[in-house]
DNA sequence: CATGAATGAGGCTTCATTCAT
DNA sequence: GATGAATGAAGCCTCATTCAT
């Protein structure tokens, strides 16, 4: 048991150096010996505890996606109403610190490796249906309570997956022409215009949508 | 004149063979001879009429987006109707080809190479600055034509181009849940019930917003 | 303790090797290949102890002043008068064995390289300092005694050290025209003509300072 | 002979860019591109002129030593009295000026090539054989109207190159230890010490050998 | 005569991986 | 368990040389 807490813990080590690594250097440029570096240890070490660059980077993948499970579940703990729980998610994917700008960076690579990589296709695929689902069953709450429309929950919820992550990458490139702010802005005027029922619409329309940033 | 010709041509072959590799293997992993042999030359030709990979590699994300730019000209032209024209520039970025799906992975990589390298960054976010810009001027016309509701038109511009990343990310990444005909509802939907006047929008709500596909 | 020897030793054993190959090729056309085969290794493990090519050949001229300074030091160890210790410096620095000659090639090599590097020019330019007043103190040491005459030692160090130069450049470049024995004599001469004191003189040039040889 | 005129027109001009680019860059690091940008021509025409990078190289070590025979009997012109006329050869030999330095700094790769390449080596050993007898001839006439001592005047000029080739080569490597001036005055010097007969030499030490300099 | 586009061999260097300790 | 020395494959890049124009 205290061998594997001690593997254990040098696994996570190793993981959240190249972690951090991958979000400074990206995923191609790292190299064993900058995770060793950065994690305190050898390249020996790290190839003792993976089986090869691969394992090593796909497993901080894997943990970043973790990560931010975890950094989701905390946003919607305690919150109940349908409307606020979507602008909690939406918040939970705003690169609005530079730790999560890092994160959304890493998270990034993630789409390209695995446009390319098999193992890594499928546990992203496995990770966007969790999350889509997890999205989707917020919006029937919300549709059942009648504090939505009668959308299609599930389709509703890839369009706002990809609002997301669409708004999130503008923000970590563009920063200029878009920042935190107007990706909170956004996200919470694409709910209203496409959740809102009719009387709260029209009372939320009183101005442009996005109006209230800038 | 014969001369500068077959640099031009030269200098084409070499970046829609560079284009290919990049979409077939990655950025990273594209090496000068993968481009070469692609491009029926040797790897001195490459180095002949680039400074170096990097060189060759930021000329063809230059060359890609100049193809995107062709490729939204022509969905463009002809076109009158503010709407018809938005959901033009939206069929323009869907990857609903191979040769498409091929042109957006390569954009990707841009994504994530623009995160890192300065000159990237600034030659993509002036790509960028152009689409939002000539998006907005679109919605500015259907604002004034009465066509559109009275909204910021470049805020809007940037949401639309984030949700247009965002989408066209999961149509080439996940085809199982969004595929291109889901795309072009998603954007369909989006414009109907962010840019709608009233009365459009209550007729063009009797379903839900993306219910058209499936 | 091991370790540390381990890595003292190999890098000897590199350095030894670089020296031989040099000696060989030329430094120029010496290749990190041509060391590590010449060493009995890889040229992974080559650039493992050293940082690139110029770091192994810089160093690899550091070892040859190094063997240079031993050969120097076991040269004037035990002799005492003044003349007879500048004609020891002068033996040393006579290429009269294979490995003399292939050290002071190597010499040759230093300096052109160090008219163009200038982390190798400052380093001969140190070399030469220490060794200009190596020699200079031992001129002192005989004026002092009245054994030579009334010269600046450091001015006489200056051109000795030129000759000494020119004569072993000769030897390795003219063996025809200039063998060791010639260089030998030439120093004899040389050190007779400017430094024997009048009566000495007088009596040392019953021939012609040279004549000795041939 | 129109054509004869224009080839070696254009042969003289590639090596005067031959020599300049081999002076500030070196023998290895030279390459035909840099000869051919500094001739005002193409890598094509360097390839049309001479048989290949070592053909156009040593013909610039050949011009090298064209130019320093003509150096030298500019110098000797009109000079008669022996000693008169090796303080001449001396100053031809001095490294004096910008242009000087860098005709030995080439003439100091001449050193290096010849070592290794057997084509140079016989041609220096020839140059250095005219070179000696030259000097030899000065010396013996010198000894023959009496001017001189004694001395064997081949031996004497084997080490008056050697001298001369060293004292150039630490002018251009430790221009701080050993100026071109302090070079004229160890010339000076060694001849007087060497060459003055007993009178012109008792005369001229009343103060060191080398004293005249600093 | 002269050009410069094209080639491909070969050098330096990096880095994942192995293995003896 | 952990280390780091050692390896060698592979990539980028340079550059002498050739050849069609």
């Amino acid at each position: 048991m205290a061998r594997i807490s001690v593997e254990a813990q040098r696994r996570e080590q190793i993981l959240g150096a190249a972690i951090d690594v991958v979000a400074r250097k990206g995923y191609e440029a790292t190299t064993l010996r900058d995770v060793a570096d950065a994690a305190g240890t050898s390249t020996g070490t790290v190839n003792y505890y993976f089986a090869n660059k691969d394992d090593v980077l796909a497993s901080a993948l894997v943990e970043v996606a973790e990560r931010f499970r975890r950094r989701v579940d905390e946003a919607l703990d305690g919150v109940d109403d349908p409307r606020e729980r979507l602008l909690a998610v939406a918040d939970a994917c705003n690169p609005d610190t530079p730790d999560a700008v890092a994160n959304q960076v890493v998270w990034t690579e993630f789409w390209v490796r695995a446009a390319r990589n098999e193992q890594l296709r499928d546990l992203h695929a496995g990770l966007y249906d969790d999350w889509r689902r997890r999205i989707a069953s917020i919006v029937r709450a919300g549709v059942a309570r009648g504090a939505f429309r009668q959308v299609d929950a599930y389709e509703w919820a890839c369009q706002f997956a990809a609002l997301l992550d669409g708004l999130a990458l503008h923000v970590i490139l563009h920063p200029g022409a878009l920042g935190a702010a107007g990706m909170a802005a956004s996200c919470r005027a694409f709910v209203a215009g496409t959740l809102d029922s009719d009387v709260a619409q029209l009372a939320s329309e009183t101005g442009s949508p996005v109006s209230a940033e800038r």
